[in-house]
RNA sequence: UCCUCGAUAGCUCAAUGGGUAGAGCAACCGGCUGUUAACCGGUAGGUUACAGGUUCGAGUCCUGUUCGAGGAGCCA
């Protein structure tokens, strides 16, 4: 008699201790044993259709119909039904079955079946069940098949993340970092960390975290940026990639407290270079979901023909161009004029048209965001921001020193931004006097400005926010649910 | 920080003009061999967020507090 998967026999040691005493253990176990079935992940079940094999898991969901019982068991790699007939089985573990809690740990074995009416993931496959062993039953789950309100969902954030919906979210999202990764591995980056403890502030715009050092204050990094440009020197590309931190007030769906973000920063690299490097990185993160997670869309219910658009060149407008866009739809919408998308349907999500005003020098709100990206079929690049609204050490245009060389990546249907890019200073005088002119201290920047002094070069960087991008390639209202543990305005538990 | 809305059974929500606290789901008991959030019958389940006020009488009206949601600003 073989363990599992070939394991010593310790294991089953512990089953038989920690059974409970309504699971026929012993009888279970020599059952699964002397069957010789090989444990399979349900994501594995179509190699293996007429072969008997072993599913270890969770219980989704359970319906019992008289003298069958369908089992559905979740394993982390997909979701599969579990028919249990009392016939095959026997009345005392069909008993067991027949009132098994949800999300009570089990082990199953039996045959593989093709059967098209068989729900799941991936689905059309199910398990004839011979053996049953409960593991843990599992009394009082509180989070049921039935709706929920947010906020107790986020109390059980812990147990919510079981849920297909947030399950398939968290998949996407691994995609999306995967991709991240293998697409500037692939293209001469190299990942170079950055503090996360930082002395002041990086930007001098948002609020930060500020955090007790020794009897000294230190911050939260807001973003890697800073020390990317140091990094370039000597690495020429590079990327940082984690957690950073915002202070900021924010109650909107598009915001959280703590929220992950990848950096790339390119020496010798002007922003027209950045925008075609950020259009194919994005274009390489949306198809490899497309590809990789098309079960996790389909249950996400996600209408994938518009993220199939999202390919290479993405257009490109002023900032001149959007105020006047912008400008001209406010104009038309009082005038009660019906105003399209892209594709001829109305607009969307402008219930006040004064919501649209703006006028040149103004920063873009989220208004502004969903409108201008519902004209277009695609994530849209806004280029060449009046410098007075953006960080100090965008280059400016040689020849329109009020704007500068400044591009945001708005995602489509209302998702925002999620790619804040610029070409950066290089000339050392320039920056010290934006420094000066934006009030930070120079000391704190004494390194920074050392990089203009010992080789400077034209570069340029970006930041892509990942909830913001998940929540985009998934479909999904806030970006709550496209982090496994989301820091928000009042919520830090669990 | 500002604006709007909300808090009633474990969960999601009802409750006429101020007059006995209701339903669905979950739980528990029973029935059913193809369910997709199954269905059918039954049982149990309440300090109506908290504090005060008006009233013969408050889930309902008034004041304050706490907590939550959406949005604005700010940002990715």
């Amino acid at each position: 008699m073989t363990g599992w998967r070939g394991e010593p026999a310790a294991p089953r040691l512990y089953w038989l201790v920690n059974a409970p005493p309504c699971s026929r253990a012993d009888d279970t176990i020599r059952a699964m044993h002397t069957s010789s079935a090989k444990n399979v992940f349900i994501r594995e079940l179509p190699q293996h259709v007429g072969q008997v094999v072993t599913l270890r898991g969770w219980l989704y969901n359970r319906t019992a119909k008289g003298k069958l019982v369908f089992l559905q068991m979740r394993d982390g790699t997909g979701i599969c039904q579990c028919v249990v007939f009392r016939s095959t089985v026997g009345d005392e573990t069909f008993a067991i079955a027949d009132k098994l809690p949800l999300e009570s740990s089990f082990i199953v074995t039996g045959e593989v079946r093709a059967d098209s009416r068989a729900p799941g993931v991936p689905g059309g496959y199910e398990l004839d069940v011979q053996a049953l062993h409960v593991v843990q039953r599992a009394e009082d789950y509180p989070i049921g098949p039935k709706e929920h309100g947010v906020e107790f969902l986020m109390d059980h954030r812990h147990l919510w993340i079981r849920s297909a919906r947030q399950w398939a979210i968290l998949r996407v999202r691994a995609t999306v970092m995967r991709a991240i990764r293998a697409w500037l591995d692939s293209h001469g980056f190299i990942e170079v960390t950055t503090p996360i403890l930082t002395p002041s502030a990086a930007e001098g715009t948002t609020t930060l975290f500020e955090v007790d050092y020794f009897g000294d204050k230190a911050y939260l990094a807001q973003t890697g940026q800073l020390y990317n440009e140091a990094n370039i020197f000597a690495f020429n590309r590079v990327y940082c990639f984690g957690p950073t931190f915002r202070a900021e007030k924010s109650k909107t769906r598009r915001h959280l407290t703590e929220f992950w973000m990848v950096e790339p920063e390119i020496a010798f690299c002007d922003l027209d270079q950045l925008l075609e490097i950020e259009e194919q990185f994005v274009s390489h993160i949306v198809q490899t979901c497309l590809r990789e997670n098309a079960d996790e869309l389909k249950l996400l219910g996600r209408d994938v023909s518009r993220l199939q658009n999202v390919v290479p060149p993405f257009p490109r407008v002023s900032y001149d161009e959007a105020i006047a866009q912008l400008q001209s739809l406010r104009a038309r919408l009082k005038a009660g004029e019906e105003v399209t998308a892209f594709d001829g349907a109305p607009l969307r999500g402008i219930e006040d048209p004064d919501l649209l005003q703006i006028s040149w020098g103004m920063d873009f709100g989220s208004p502004h965001e969903t409108a201008l990206t519902q004209l277009y079929d695609r994530p849209v690049f806004v280029i060449g921001f009046p410098s007075a609204i953006k960080a100090f050490y965008m280059e400016p245009y040689p020849d329109r020193p009020e704007i500068c060389k400044s591009a945001d990546l708005l995602a489509p249907e209302g998702y925002g931004e999620i790619i804040g890019g610029s070409e950066r200073i290089s000339d050392m005088a320039l920056l010290e006097a934006r420094i000066r002119d934006h009030g930070l201290p120079a000391s704190a920047y004494r390194w920074y400005i050392e990089l203009r002094k010992y080789g400077s070069v034209p570069h340029s960087g970006f930041g892509l926010g990942v909830e913001r991008t998940v929540a985009w390639i998934c479909g999904i209202e806030h970006v709550r649910e496209a982090s496994p543990f989301p820091r928000l305005l009042n919520r830090l538990y669990p």
